[in-house]
DNA sequence: GATACGGGTGTTATGTTGTATCCAACGCTG
DNA sequence: CAGCGTTGGATACAACATAACACCCGTATC
């Protein structure tokens, strides 16, 4: 496992690195990288946390790019399908993916002070889950791991 | 990993037993373990799979056993709380838990044809995240591992 | 250029899941 | 039996998600 999320970075090139590979791989795929959608990874990214549909749907509002909830859905969808953003189960909320356009089982550590949502690489430890189920006759289609605690941040601050 | 919760088994048995562990396990903590809580117990584990609250609600409310949502959502809460049930994430759904007892942290093989629930180990699982999280300085609090597919048996019957 | 098709979007309405709050009933303990 | 903590009932609401249908716009086709 591969750890990265909680450590400063230039977060500016962060969102216009991933905002081109998006762009790049929907080019590639021939996906319709429109604006709404477009908007909604900028909003992603720009929060390494998960956001609910509703706020990200307030901000498409006040921008003028839609107003209900079926707007910011398949937004959210069309990125969750095509591994440009993650939901994550347990806040019913969405992250943009860290890791673009590799194949993987990511994993989240989500921080329940400071909501930081990072993305780690789960692809060994699915592989193993894959091996064991297999064993049982179960067949997976979707892993979905999710550690909650505190980042190493949020550790210190409080008790 | 062990995988069990696949195979056939003595239903009534199953249900009858756990019952009575989940029984002494109240007595031995003092916890009050009251109609409506042992009811709903009941249900989770007659069905091998998850059941939403508002399923079990409707249960409860058809036997008079109250008909508003904080009825279930109470049951669910004191069930969970005292490791007699688990919340499945990824449904939004709860089920009865199966290692009665024995400190653990679960993982569920999900099926998405017939909606049952396997609750596996995930200790050993668990450590090795636990072990990796720590060196990034991130604190583990909880850990939900969900697998969705196929069981066995609609493996067999589906394409 | 007219026409049909398909994906994306706008909008209304509704469904599902989960909480906050307040008060009544119960059971224990002093 | 008075006081207190836990449980349960009821109302209301908040948060999350989808169904269904109309419309627009670009492309393909005739």
């Amino acid at each position: 496992m591969n750890t990265i999320g909680f450590d400063a970075h230039d977060h500016t090139h962060c969102i216009a690195d991933t905002m081109q590979s998006a762009e790049a791989l929907c080019a590639e795929k021939g996906l319709r990288f429109t604006p709404v959608r477009r908007r909604v990874l900028e909003l992603l990214l720009a929060e390494h946390r998960a956001m609910g549909a509703y706020d990200i749907l307030e901000v498409l509002s006040a921008e003028g790019l839609g107003s209900q909830p079926p707007v910011a859905y398949r937004a959210l969808e069309f990125l969750v399908k095509n591994g440009l953003a993650h939901r994550v189960e347990g806040l019913n909320a969405y992250a943009a993916c860290a890791h673009l356009g590799t194949s993987h089982a990511p994993a989240f550590l989500i921080c329940r002070s400071c909501q930081l949502v990072a993305e780690v690489n789960g692809d060994e430890l699915s592989a193993a889950l894959e091996t064991e189920a297999a064993k049982s006759g179960f067949r997976i289609e979707r892993v979905a791991v999710e550690l909650v605690g505190q980042c190493p941040s949020c550790v210190g601050k409080a008790a």
